[in-house]
DNA sequence: TCGCCAGTTTACGTATACAAAATTCTTTGT
DNA sequence: ACAAAGAATTTTGTATACGTAAACTGGCGA
C-alpha cells in the first residue's frame, strides 16, 4: 500500500526486528509487557506479516516468548534465571579468555589493546553509553581472538541476551574507570599466553561484573 | 454441533519445521540443495505463508543459510568449519563436565549413570540407532547435571548441530563399545568430584570421539 | 456472593494477490 | 563468436482477507 519508499534497501521486518529489540535494550517496553501482532502493525505502519516475521525471529532469539493466544511477552528473568545467565557467561568467557591466549595473533592483539585504549578514554570522559559500546567491542575483540567463529557467535549471543542487564550496573565516573582497570588486569592474564592464567583472569573479572549487576538489579 | 476434534492439531509451519530437519538430517535433502518457498509449499500441499515461517526458524537455527534471491541453502560445512564446531562443542562439553563435577546431585549422578548403562547394553547389542539415542541421552543427562539450564541448552544446541557428522563415525560394533568404554573413563573423572580431572576427563573424550568423526568424513 | 455458562471479541494461523528486485536467458550488434 | 543490453522469469517481501480457536465479559442460577 504505502509504497512511500522505492529504494527501501532494509526489509521492513528487519526495521521492526531492530526498532523492537532496541525498544526492548532501553526498558521502553519493558519485560513482561504483552504485545501483539495487530497493535504492533498499527504502531510500525504496516500489516502484520513483517510483524509477524520479526517477532518469530525475536521468540527464536529468546527475546520473548509466547503467551499462547494472548499475545507475546518481553522475557523476564528472575533473579535465579539472571545468575545462572551470568554464571553461563562466565564459563564461556573464561573459555574465550584460555583460547584467546593459547593462540592469540598479533592482529587479534593489537585489536584488544585497540578497544581497550577506545574503553579508558570513554571511561575518563564519563560518557556512559559510549563505554557500553566500547566495552562491548573491546569482549568482542577477544571473542574473535579465539579463532573459532562458533565461539564467537555463541559468546557475542549471551552478550546480546544478557546486556540489558548489565547495563545497570554501571552508575557512577567510578564504575566506569573500574570497569577498565578490571580490563587492564584481564590482558594481562591473556597476553601472558598462560591459559590457565587467561582463565581465571576472566573469571575474576566476570566475577566482578556479575556482581555488580546483581546488586543494581532489585 | 460441538465437532470437538482433538484440539492439539498441529500447526502446519511446525509440521513442514520438523518434516525438514527430518529430511536434511536424514540426508534426504542434502547439503547446499537449492530449496524455494513456491516449491516447499507444493510439496506440503499449503500456501507459502506457513512454509516461510518455517523456513525463517530454521534460518535461524542455522540449519538453512539464505542464497540472497536465489532460494535457501542446507547449510553446509567444510572441512574446516566442522573441525572448529567440533572444537567449540570440546570446549562447552568440557565445561559441562567440570560443572556437573563440582555440583553433582545423588538425582543427576543416577540419571547419568542409567544412560551409561543403557549406552552400554545397545554397544553390546550392537544396535547402532538405539546406541546413538543412548549417547545423546548421556551427554544430555551430563548437560543437566550441571544445574545450569542455559548451559544445557547451548550444549544441546551444538549437540543437534554436530549431531549428522558424528553419527557416522560408528561403523562397527567394536566403535560402539570403544566409544562406551570411553564414557566410562569419563564418568570416573566427574564422579570423582574433582572438577580439574573431569575437564580433563571431557576433553580426552571429546577428542576421541572428534578424531574419530573427523577420519569417516571425506 | 460465588460459580458456571453462553455470547462476543480478540488474536492467531493460513490463503491469496501483488509489487519489487534480482537472476537468467535471449537477442542483437560488433 | 563474443559481449552487452534488455526482456522474461523467478523469488522474495508485503498487503489483505478469512476461518478458527481461545479468552474475555456479562448474565443467570444456586
Amino acid at each position: 500500500m504505502a509504497t512511500a519508499q522505492p529504494q527501501t534497501r532494509e526489509s521492513t521486518s528487519s526495521r521492526i526486528e531492530r526498532a523492537l529489540l532496541a525498544d526492548i535494550a532501553a526498558g521502553g517496553i519493558g519485560p513482561g509487557a504483552r504485545l501483539d501482532e495487530a497493535s504492533l502493525a498499527h504502531r510500525f505502519g504496516c500489516s502484520r506479516t513483517p510483524v509477524r516475521e520479526a517477532v518469530s525471529r525475536l521468540l527464536a532469539q529468546g527475546v520473548l516468548v509466547s503467551a499462547g493466544r494472548r499475545g507475546v511477552q518481553v522475557r523476564q528473568y528472575s533473579r535465579q534465571e539472571l545468575a545462572q545467565m551470568f554464571e553461563a557467561m562466565h564459563e564461556i568467557e573464561a573459555v574465550c579468555a584460555r583460547m584467546a591466549a593459547q593462540r592469540l595473533t598479533l592482529l587479534a592483539r593489537a585489536e584488544i589493546e585497540a578497544a581497550q585504549v577506545e574503553c579508558v578514554r570513554c571511561a575518563e570522559k564519563g560518557d556512559l553509553q559510549a563505554y557500553l559500546h566500547a566495552n562491548e567491542a573491546f569482549h568482542l575483540a577477544i571473542y574473535r581472538a579465539t579463532g573459532n567463529p562458533y565461539i564467537c557467535e555463541l559468546a557475542t549471543d549471551f552478550r546480546r541476551r544478557t546486556g540489558p542487564f548489565r547495563a545497570k550496573k554501571f552508575a557512577s565516573h567510578g564504575d566506569l574507570m573500574a570497569s577498565a582497570e578490571s580490563h587492564r588486569e584481564l590482558l594481562t592474564c591473556i597476553f601472558s599466553a598462560d591459559s590457565d592464567a587467561a582463565t581465571e583472569g576472566m573469571r575474576a573479572h566476570m566475577t566482578r561484573s556479575f556482581m555488580a549487576a546483581l546488586s543494581a538489579i532489585n
